[in-house]
DNA sequence: GCATATCCCTACTTTTTAGGTAGAGATAAT
DNA sequence: ATTATCTCTACCTAAAAAGTAGGGATATGC
């Protein structure tokens, strides 16, 4: 199970990426709208602010909009944020890789071998599956007045 | 990252699948060979044999045998005896199932949407490989005499 | 039938992580 | 000057992870 850290950040993410350009959100109306205690999603927004994910402004009419486009921030950078590395064990992570303790051989190890196999298969949803992707895809959404003038 | 418990409960049965039927391994020698904590390893041991997937014989020369084959016990059976269920959200779990708290769609939850592809991906490979499978998969292994009569 | 080696069971401890709360400071608009 | 926002740091509490501990049950072999 993911933590409620990263549910809240990918919420508060997709609201944010859901407005037209320009027009930014505020902590304390995101928290309002998506039932996130408010001093919590303001470190969690701190933090995507830090990677480079949003821009803030601050006083009166300040909040958070988009830095990088929404179609280049991927599931997997953004969980990798909030959670650490995604790879089962740790000598399958290849951006913090470590050597399980007591390994013997990684090429003969049965448990690597099988986790490698599952890993790869959610890593290339995660990596490569976007905020934007998010939003954009529509295929199980209810019928919306464009949809059906599309169908 | 899966939990040491679970990685010493795939450590613990991959030694006991690869023995010759009928042979028991003792938690001791399972523990010594493998540099697992005796009395953590038991526990273990004994929530495998709970779960009908390994049985015991007590006293002088007992020790722990598989009682199902291995071929008939997956990955991912093993994993959620250890870490409850592996589903990254608990509206995504078939086997334990739970409503995300303050959940207003789930059709609608681009969160869900996406879980559910990566979920999909890492689950069908956890839960079709087998234990056995695993002791029988050779292709990453260095050549053995068996191996070299074969090739 | 006693010593010993094993499994079986339960309770406890320690460390880390999750999930927040709290409060004050910096900054910008009005 | 006031107010609404973001920013920063410290703290708190509950739960989970990872073991430790100690004894009880049972089978074997002498």
């Amino acid at each position: 199970m993911i933590s409620n850290k990263a549910k809240y950040a990918f919420r508060a993410l997709l609201a944010i990426a859901a407005e037209p350009e320009g027009n930014a959100l505020t902590s304390a109306g995101i928290a309002r709208r998506h039932s996130i205690p408010h001093k919590f999603l303001e470190q969690i927004l701190l933090d995507l602010k830090k990677a480079g994910i949003l821009e803030s402004r601050r006083g009166k009419s300040g909040g958070y909009a988009m830095l990088r486009p929404a179609d280049t921030i991927s599931f997997g950078e953004v969980l990798r944020l909030f959670e650490g590395p995604l790879a089962p064990l740790p000598c399958l992570s290849r951006q913090s890789y470590r050597k399980c303790e007591d390994c013997v051989s990684e090429t003969n190890c049965e448990i690597r071998r099988e986790f490698a196999r599952s890993y790869d298969a959610s890593r290339r949803v995660l990596d490569s599956r976007t905020i934007g992707d998010a939003l954009n895809d529509t295929s199980y959404a209810p019928l919306t007045a464009e949809n059906r003038r599309a169908g």
